[in-house]
RNA sequence: GGCGGCGUAGCUCAGCUGGUUAGAGCAUGGGAUUCAUAAGCCCAGGGUCGUUGGUUCGAAUCCAACCGCCGCUACCA
């Protein structure tokens, strides 16, 4: 290992269909501290990350907001970039997947891994939907579970009884868009042969590139045998086209990956980097962080695919475990699917990254956030041990002792040792990602001086001697930094205003060995807020309210695109009611007769449960006036009204503001 | 169903390859202080280490079964 080591590293890519929320934090957060603290070592480290920004979920999302893809996935990104500032996770490169780097990556994969014969093409039959013109992942079929007739499961698998099962098996199968019945179509995809590597994935996992627990469960996948792993999608798809297809496009998962790369390779192009060298030699080593859920994709596509395509394989991946909220799934009924942003409204970010830290060990079990241990921690940790600190002896110094560091004695000297011996040790499990362990190191060290000021008693030296009184306060203002130092990672704000208030530069882990001595220091600022119960409650009941989305996804999506042209076939006219009439032997029908401006229509429109014929007399409405006349049992129709509405007494008809004349285009 | 993980004081957790009376922080009770964001310091109480067997001179630590919780079960992201 070369002194300094050059590391890069990755998060998994957040899809770019919905906010961050504290669930996802824990592995941002986590994979900060341990960038900040390679950084604060004096290492090379560059952190990369992007928006997944492909697929199906994605599409639809941009169709049920009305707007394309790419406008969604570009606010989306804004958003996350800004939650990210605010809980300072600092990325070297913040990307999209929706790059040129990207889709060259992409492109490039493909073709190494087909030109190796790695990638084969296989007929597949899936679910087609007619209306809304596309085919549907498991996801996007709604039916009745075929073994306990459970109703409204997914395609893949029974939420009640745990059934799994094909699509077609489902009784009463659905379009989740658009509620019609899907019909089955064959296609043609293209498959990645993972069992191909199976020998080079055994051997990397032997080799660590996993946790020992992780590698267990992989194991269990080799055991059960490594299939084929299809890689393309039909249009209508949101991705990058396969080239040579005309309506084929990547799988999002093949590009997504890929990303990482895709992000380095656009940040070495911006800082005059060889990405060949960044990415693909020994001279940086890499790592990726990464939730449980997504071990099969890292642990056997990715790799498989860089192995296949001629890259290095990333030397570790780090994986973490999921969140819960006071030891339940987070839950959006209970207040706990807390997003970052609301988060950020109620409650410091460093006090959750504090937490966070406090709880990570570098395994793969999930962590915890307990509400009531989580304001206890802070408030007796942040506040009661290390803001206290700073603040029961800088104040001080300032009004009795003209803020001047003195030198530091025996005493202050031991107590001092005491905190750089620990250094070793706290280097050590932040590298292991044992935060939880620094954490405890760091308190115990705080507790050390806290109990020193006690023994020291600078309250009543400071009435009749004011030298000893400053060299006891040199000493516990010299814990706070090294305090400070050690903490950075994990509160790179707090670190920044221990920093201004002690009027020094910007710490590193060096100086962990070197003292403050005959020194002047700047003014005190609150370090940290003591936070109240009802703060987090507030927060809890917001978070509750997000029903707004819900009402969101009751709205029926919308229909596939349409052209202007497809639009501009329809020549809707303003039509006046002239005369309107019930239908005898219809119950739901009203006879209106229309004016277009000189030209006579009739209408019939079933209307007739939500209006009166004499209130419907004389109103300025739109018609749709090229529409193909019908034949009814009660005479022709020779066009249509708008309106809005479930129907029966709801139906609400389309008017137009005072001015519109009959016979007007409405465009 | 199969597989994996977890189950240690009120709460959140640490306990590496088995070894004297099982630890920490927070919370709780008591005490002495008052510089400090009613923070800090000292002392104390509190656990049959999920249950039952087994291996062993000896197990929270290894093995088995069972109970409870969680997750995974690949073309959902």
């Amino acid at each position: 290992m070369t002194i300094p080591r050059k590391i890069i590293v990755t998060s998994a890519l957040p899809y770019a269909n919905g906010p961050i929320h504290i669930g996802h934090l824990v592995e941002y957060i986590q994979t900060d501290i341990w960038v900040r603290f390679q950084k604060l070592c004096g290492n090379q480290c560059l952190y990369f990350c992007a928006d997944d920004t492909h697929g199906t979920p994605v599409m639809i999302s941009a169709r049920a907001a009305g707007i394309k893809p790419e406008e969604l996935i570009e606010r989306v990104h804004k958003e996350h970039k800004t939650v990210f500032d605010s809980f300072f996770v600092e990325f070297d490169n913040y990307y999209t997947t929706h790059s040129d780097e990207n889709r060259q990556f992409s492109e490039l994969f493909f073709k190494r891994l087909n030109e190796a014969g790695s990638i084969v093409k296989r007929t597949v039959e899936q679910a087609w939907c007619e209306n809304c013109k596309m085919f549907l992942p498991d996801r996007y079929i709604r039916g009745t579970c075929p073994r306990c007739k459970a109703e409204d499961q997914y395609g893949d698998s029974c939420e009640v009884c745990g059934a799994t099962y094909q699509t077609t098996d489902l009784l009463n199968p659905r379009c989740a868009a658009c509620g019609s019945t899907p019909s089955r179509r064959k296609s043609e995809h293209y498959f990645f042969k993972l069992a191909d590597f199976e020998k080079q994935l055994k051997k990397l996992i032997a080799d660590e590139y996993t946790q020992k627990t992780v590698a267990n469960k992989l194991d269990e996948w080799f055991k059960a045998g490594l299939k084929d792993w299809d890689i393309s999608r039909d249009g209508p798809y949101f991705g990058f086209k396969i080239p040579g297809e005309e309506n084929k496009f990547f799988y999002v998962w093949l590009d997504a990956p890929i990303g990482y790369m895709a992000s380095a390779k656009n940040y070495c192009d911006t800082h005059g980097l060889d990405f060949e060298r960044l990415w693909n030699s020994d001279e940086y080593e890499l790592y990726h962080f990464i939730g449980k859920d997504i071990m099969y994709f890292h642990a056997l596509f990715w790799p498989a695919m860089l192995i296949g395509a001629g890259f290095k394989t990333a030397d570790k991946l780090f994986i973490h475990g999921f969140l819960t909220v006071n030891g339940e799934k987070m839950s959006k009924s209970r207040g706990t699917f807390i997003r970052a942003d609301t988060w950020r409204k109620h409650l410091d970010p460093e006090t959750l990254r504090y937490y966070y830290a406090g709880k990570l060990t570098g395994g793969i079990e999930d962590i915890d956030l307990s509400v009531d241990d989580f304001i206890n921690r802070t408030n007796s940790n942040l506040v009661g041990k290390f803001a206290n600190l700073a603040s029961r002896s800088g104040p001080m110094l300032t009004k009795k002792l003209d803020s001047k560091i003195g030198r530091l004695d025996e005493g202050g000297k031991k107590l001092l040792n005491k905190l750089t011996a620990a250094k070793t040790q706290i280097v050590d499990d932040y590298e292991n990602l044992n935060f939880a362990s620094v954490v405890r190191t760091i308190t115990a060290l705080a507790d050390e001086a806290n109990r020193y000021v006690e023994q020291n008693q600078p309250w009543v030296t400071i009435k009749d001697d004011t030298e000893t009184t400053r060299t006891t306060l040199t000493a516990v203002l010299n814990t706070v930094r090294v305090l400070t130092i050690y903490l950075k990672p994990i509160l790179p704000k707090y670190a920044e205003k221990v920093e201004k208030f002690l009027n020094v530069g910007e710490l590193k882990f060096e100086d962990v060995e070197t003292v403050l001595e005959n020194h002047t220091i700047g003014k005190f600022e609150r370090l940290f807020n003591r936070i109240d119960k009802k703060q987090v409650n507030a927060m809890i009941e917001e978070s509750k309210e997000s029903k707004a989305p819900q009402v969101r996804t009751q709205t029926e999506p919308f229909a596939p695109e349409c052209t202007i042209d497809d639009f501009a076939k329809i020549d809707m006219r303003i039509a006046k009611i002239t005369k309107a009439e019930p239908v005898e032997g219809a119950d739901k029908l009203l006879r209106l007769q229309l004016d277009l401006g000189g030209i006579e229509k009739n209408v019939f429109a079933g209307i007739a449960q939500a209006y009166k014929p004499d209130e419907l007399v004389g109103k300025i409405v739109v018609c749709a006036a090229n529409l193909k006349p019908r034949k009814m049992k009660f005479g022709l129709s020779e066009g249509m009204i708008l309106a809005a509405g479930a129907g029966g007494k709801d139906i609400f008809i389309l008017t137009a503001d005072a001015g519109a004349r009959p016979g007007q285009r409405v465009s």
